[in-house]
DNA sequence: ATTGGCACTCGGTCGGTGAGAGTGCTGGAG
DNA sequence: CTCCAGCACTCTCACCGACCGAGTGCCAAT
């Protein structure tokens, strides 16, 4: 009993799955898979799959489906990667680089996701805390109120209101502008934090209250758990494909709009540069135990990444097409990132 | 025939309909509802409003189901507003009011009228058209590209990114700042085209054709559809009521990411300052023609509106309810936004 | 090790039946 | 003229039993 057969065999009963939707026999796995040998053979192997846990079969007379662990030994050793094709690629890059800000470039990474991939598509806006400040400003809106503005080098901006005892000209407004400008200069977000107290200590008595404030509320914003964003898109796949899911689609789309859940889970799953993949009962989150998800992080070019992007589909999907969209995307993103 | 007692019997149905979401007879309406008269009585009344086409029966021995056209009917005479409770008030305004910024604003918003209602809820963005100018911003990002960075004063951010030719100091851009913000102060962003056009002629040459860039950026912002934005949430409610859909959540779904043609829909149907409400076919979108869309316009608080909120379910929803928490997010909106 | 043959299991489908719900109609009472 | 009780009729749904086919596991033969 050969072990590359068996492989052989849970790989076609993968792709069988995966392309019809349902259980597999070994007659028809024959006859679509060039194995070269008889249906009674492929049952011996087939049984010593299911004794090893990688199969199973949802009713004595039906046929076999992968289980999760099959899906892994699929997904690690036996999947071969599927480049995208050059039209597809070349539709990413000119599709993304048509991105006006940086809002766009989150909502057509969605897009293009959802669209190549056929499953949801969540992307998470570049992460404060991993960004770098590009400008600090300060704009007056009277009434002793002042509006701060933070953009990072991602593109990503954040404000907030400021209630300040004084009331500011404009002249000295723009003193301190230039002032946490010069602090504050390419460095990481949460480096700021020091670099701005260092500041108060140079300033004048009367403004380092206001200095002082004003650092308190970059930190503050960068604290904030509710500052991790993500965007959601392509639940109408779900339903499109999604009839095949046992529990029905409700704990999944609720299992989504937990974003704290979710985003803790892809954190978790993300690792280094590549794409990773958490398959059905490997989620940790109860609503997605039908489902796979594919992770990928994107920015910087350099390696460290600055936030993620994801598939999540029924854990029958198309895994090297599912895997080779998002990494495709994952990397014209990182290029077209200002910064 | 009392044409009064044949309208009580419609609510009934309608009422009834929409806590059991099954078909009602004869018989459950007079024990249900004391409407005095017997279920013979009450049959021909039903037969009266199904000729009247207000009413139908799915199967030919089943009870009968409000139409269309019924629902429009108790909405607009039958309903009785049910304001919300002291307590639901009080929390819609303290959890409007922990927003940081108008993005949180959005999310919140949408987040109560899915929780409130049970249903999907759709936000959009405080229309750039329809918003003032509070800052514009110049900023400088070295290789002779500026981001341009629009505040409005529903706390909107927009950001541009602008080549110009030449390489501006700090001084310069300080000075266009101050003109820009000096010649837009207070209008309408749809006014400054012209604002901006007669500040240029006032200008030395070497910077006019920046601010002519500015400009053209400013309002190309504007003139793009791409710039409504919406937010989607609580598409787990439509999983959770949504099994009596006929067809199947997923022409909703898809329904719901056609944004452009969703916002389009909206816009037409909400009017001056109410509640709006679009019941089943009464939607020209194809997938919603089993849902009914309650809108309403937030903004400022003298009237006119500058954006749109919304809440999407099946016909078979409570109108009363839905009614009276779109118009209480929406109120509690109005007067949370900045500006 | 592989294979053909065979008995066995079990889920899905089909046709028929009975119960129940609801209706429309008719004729009579207030 | 309005209301109502009774009745015959229709149609859906749930249940039942039988059958068919797919797929399996095992065994003996090559």
């Amino acid at each position: 009993m050969s072990e590359r057969r068996r492989l052989d065999v849970l790989r076609a009963i993968v792709e069988d799955y995966v392309r019809t939707r349902e259980p597999v026999g070994s007659r028809i796995l024959t006859e679509r898979h060039k194995l070269g040998v008889s249906p009674a053979t492929v049952r011996n192997d087939m049984a010593a799959l299911e004794e090893a846990g990688l199969i199973a079969q949802p009713h004595t007379s039906a046929g076999r489906v992968p289980t999760d662990k099959g899906y892994r030994l699929f997904v690690d050793q036996l999947a071969e990667v599927r480049p995208l094709t050059v039209p597809q690629k070349r539709a990413i890059e000119t599709f993304l680089s048509e991105a006006v800000d940086l809002d766009d470039v989150v909502a057509r990474a969605g897009r293009l996701i959802a669209q190549l991939t056929g499953h949801v598509a969540v992307v998470q806006y570049p992460s404060l805390r991993r960004s770098g400040l590009r400008h600090l400003e300060l704009v007056p809106t009277g009434e002793g109120r002042v509006l701060v503005v933070v953009i990072t080098d991602t593109g990503r901006v954040e404000q907030r209101f400021l209630d300040v005892p004084v009331t500011l000209d404009d002249w000295t407004l723009g003193e301190l502008r230039a002032r946490f400008n010069a602090a504050a200069a390419g460095r990481r977000l949460t480096e700021l934090g020091s670099a701005f107290s260092s500041l108060a200590d140079s300033m004048p008595e009367e403004h380092r209250t206001l200095v002082t404030a004003v650092a308190e509320v970059v930190t503050a914003a960068l604290g904030e758990e509710s500052e991790e964003r993500i965007l959601l898109t392509g639940q109408a796949n779900l339903a499109r494909s999604g009839m095949g899911f046992e529990q029905g689609l409700r704990p999944v789309l609720e299992a989504l709009e937990e974003q704290v859940v979710l985003l803790g889970l892809l954190t978790e799953m993300t690792d280094e540069a590549g794409v990773a993949v958490s398959i059905g009962h490997e989620n940790r989150v109860a609503g997605l135990s039908e489902t796979s998800v594919v992770t990928a992080g994107y920015g910087s070019s350099d390696g460290d990444s600055v936030a993620i992007l994801s598939s999540i589909g029924p854990t029958r999907m198309d895994y090297p097409g599912t895997i080779a969209a998002v990494r495709a995307v994952a990397r014209y993103l990182s290029r077209v990132l200002p910064g």
